[in-house]
DNA sequence: GTGGTCTAGACCACG
DNA sequence: GTGGTCTAGACCACC
């Protein structure tokens, strides 16, 4: 599971783990089951520190994508897969609206909005191979 | 001039006004010369705290957008429109850069990321009548 | 808004802050809309390090009970006196299912557990005046 | 011997070992000299580390509960009897009180509690036959 | 002034 | 070994 940290995004570190989280286990690179690795191991391979690694663990467990597994680690719920497909795309489509939204009020009109669009994407398309994906 | 500022978008409120006021100009709702609303106009007008206001005329004279006119208040300068026009899609470029990234990394695909936008775009479109602006 | 953290009842500080934040909307003493004490208040008031209160704080967020008012501090929800009129009794609940469930398991009878019950409870009255209450 | 572990009531599962056999002991279902279950015969049973077993009876070891007989396992001293007879009720005291508090100090009313007792004594009793025991 | 993030490190409970 | 709690303190963003 790779994960790369943009601290210059405005999300915080914390929320990106989550969220890549949230990805792994739509995309099923987590099983159901399997052992999220543990704190100190994630906080050194991000070098990040392990609190911070906690406190997105913490929060993928009130969510209920993770459980403990009382001194072995934690481990994916098997509700975690459904929760996480369905805020697979909701976790882009929210962030994608409020760009669209401000643009919009501010008199961008829609096909400026398409040619930014194609635009950014084709540039992602072409920086990073021909595949999405860590 | 009309915002709506939106507590739930991540964006500080100074910001969404100072962007806000750019793209104004940019679209040239506010002319050079014009004076902006005061800070404690602004401020009731947006149930805002006349700080925030401040912080954010702060900022646009500090990018040479806003000059004062003594005794008066705050005009659009001469440059204004020029540096307005240059920052009007980028600002959104960026945003929508951020947005896209996150989501190719985590392995959403090209198409996916087509059909979410053109979703979001029409029901953009339909939500605001048939053109976009404020 | 009195509290008394208990450092020797097995939970941790910081839940023991939620929990009487709870009881405390519950209650109206707490009113909706009404400010929470702020965080480094509510610490030396404790002689807790802020950090506790603010995972309290945050635990409260999440669950809805408690939203920011940016730069002036937290305020309760509308929603949370429904929300934790819910919990009152509910939070009570499990926590004594779980004594009774052990005692009954364990071959307490239920002549035995009543009379238990009867002795904490006349022995809380007469410890604190006639009234339960902070 | 009958024993259901139940990871989510707070209690560590030693401690529910430990407890469960003191009780076992005071209600004879653990005679003076008998041999406790192995540690890897309990684990198995229980789903549980062997190591959390060897806790607990190290535990009771330590409370003169349980003493080792050479090569052949751990044997219920003469001792235990009377010292799970006292501790019988005393265990559960303890955790009521604390519920108790809890709740009293947070203005729940004797007249509720009361009604939540009863309420949660009746639903045990129905749950489970007519009798209290494993 | 407010809360939020992050770091650093001690200590504990559990398995 | 695992995660959890708590402390301490720096720094930032926002109002």
């Amino acid at each position: 599971m790779h994960l790369a940290i943009d601290t210059h995004n405005g999300l915080p570190i914390y929320e990106q783990i989550v969220r890549h989280v949230k990805f792994a286990v739509a995309n099923q690179l987590l099983q159901i089951g399997e052992h999220v690795p543990s704190v100190r191991d994630m906080a050194t391979r991000l070098a990040v520190n392990p609190n911070t690694v906690a406190r997105a663990y913490r929060d993928l467990q009130a969510e209920g994508i993770l459980t403990p597994i009382r001194g072995t680690g934690l481990a994916v719920t098997p509700d975690a897969v459904t929760r996480c497909r369905s805020d697979r795309l909701g976790m882009i489509r929210s962030r994608l609206q409020s760009v669209l939204k401000e643009a919009w009020q501010n008199g961008i009109s829609a096909d400026e909005l398409r040619s930014l669009f194609n635009e950014e994407l084709t540039r992602l398309a072409s920086d990073t191979a021909l595949t999405p994906g860590p």
